[in-house]
DNA sequence: CGGCCATTGTTTGTGTACAAACGATTTTTC
DNA sequence: GAAAAATCGTTTGTACACAAACAATGGCCG
C-alpha cells in the first residue's frame, strides 16, 4: 500500500522511513523565517530597526502604556529577550520608561514622539514586507497559507508556557 | 467595497491600513518556528541536541564526507553559524574533522560511529516532531501547507546570497 | 609565470531566543 | 496577619543568525 517510503535500505538493514531534511516543517519554517528577515532588513527603511523592535513599537503604539512583561506576552518574547529589545529602543530614544505608581515591581513603557513618528513612517514598509514575503502566492493561496500557519503558531505564548511551569 | 481595512482612524487623521501584528506573516512564521523548536527540544530525546545540530548530523549521514562550507549550504547555515555548530558536535565526539588532501583550504567532516548511532536513534523522533508540529492539520491540509511553505523558503541559500555579493 | 579574483575557514560584534536562578514585590491562602 | 505562591524585572550562560573583515589557498587569464 505505502510506496517506497517504508522500504528498507539497499543494504537490507531495517530502517524507518527516510528523513529528508528539506521536507521537514521545521527546516522549511526556519528557511522561510530567514528569508522574511532578509526582506525585512532590506525594506523596513531603517538599518538599525529589527523585526522584534518593530513589533514592540507597533504594539506599544497600539496599547499606549504597558508593563514590560505584558508587552513581551503581546509580542511573543520572553522576559530575557525583552530586556535586550527594550534596552536598545531606550538607547535610541524611541520609548519611555517610568515606574508604575500602583505596583512597585512594574515599569510602564510608552512611545516617545520620535518612536511614534518612526512607527508611522515604517508601517507602510511593514505592509510591503508582508507582501514581498508572500510574493509568488495568489490571493487565495495567501489566505489559505496564513490560515494554516496561524493554526501552527502558539495560541498564546504566555498561556502555553505558564501551563508548563504552573506546577 | 473594501471593508474596514482602509477606513481612516477614529480621529479622522489620514492613515494607511491598520498594521495588525498578529496578522503578519513574519510574526506568524516566528511563532510557528518557536513552537516547533519547543516541540523539538521536548521530543528529540537528547537534551543537548538542537535542531541545527540534528540537521547537520542528518545531512552528514546523507552525504558521507563534505567540507564545512558545503554542509552549511546544504543545511542553510552561514559559515559563522556553522562554526559554532561544528565546534559543539566535535566536542561531543559526534563528528570527525580532517584536512582535505586535495585542497588545503578545506576540512572534511564525517560522522563518527557515535554520531551515526545518534542519528539512527533520533530519526524516528524527528518524524514524530514533524508530526506533532503539524498536529491539528488534516492530511490534505498538511500537504497544502508544506507545498505553500516550500515556496516561501529560499530556493537555495547559497545561490541566492551569492547573487547579492557577487563582485 | 604572475597578478587577480573567488573560495574556504576563522574571528569579532550585534541581536535574537530561552532556561535557570535571583531579589523585590504583590497576591493568595490559611 | 503571616506563611505560601505568583508575578515582575534582572542577570548569566548557551545557542542560533548574520554582517564584516581577515589570512590562506586555489583557479583563471593575460
Amino acid at each position: 500500500m505505502k510506496p517506497a517510503a517504508l522500504a528498507a535500505r539497499q543494504d537490507g538493514i531495517e530502517a524507518g522511513p527516510a528523513y529528508v531534511l528539506e521536507d521537514q516543517v521545521g527546516h522549511l519554517l526556519r528557511r522561510a523565517h530567514q528569508r522574511h528577515a532578509a526582506i525585512f532588513q532590506e525594506m523596513i527603511g531603517d538599518a538599525q530597526l529589527t523585526p522584534l523592535q518593530f513589533a514592540a513599537l507597533v504594539k506599544l503604539d497600539d496599547l499606549g502604556e504597558v508593563s514590560q512583561n505584558e508587552l513581551g506576552r503581546r509580542t511573543a518574547m520572553d522576559a530575557a529577550t525583552m530586556q535586550g529589545v527594550i534596552k536598545r529602543l531606550l538607547a535610541r530614544g524611541l520609548i519611555d520608561r517610568k515606574p508604575d505608581p500602583g505596583d512597585r515591581r512594574r515599569v510602564v513603557l510608552s512611545l516617545t514622539a520620535g518612536g511614534c513618528r518612526l512607527v508611522a513612517a515604517a508601517m507602510p514598509n511593514g505592509h510591503a514586507i508582508t507582501d514581498q514575503t508572500l510574493a509568488g502566492l495568489s490571493e487565495a493561496e495567501r489566505r489559505s497559507f496564513l490560515s494554516l500557519l496561524r493554526r501552527l503558531a502558539w495560541n498564546s505564548i504566555g498561556d502555553a508556557r505558564r501551563n508548563d511551569h504552573g506546577r
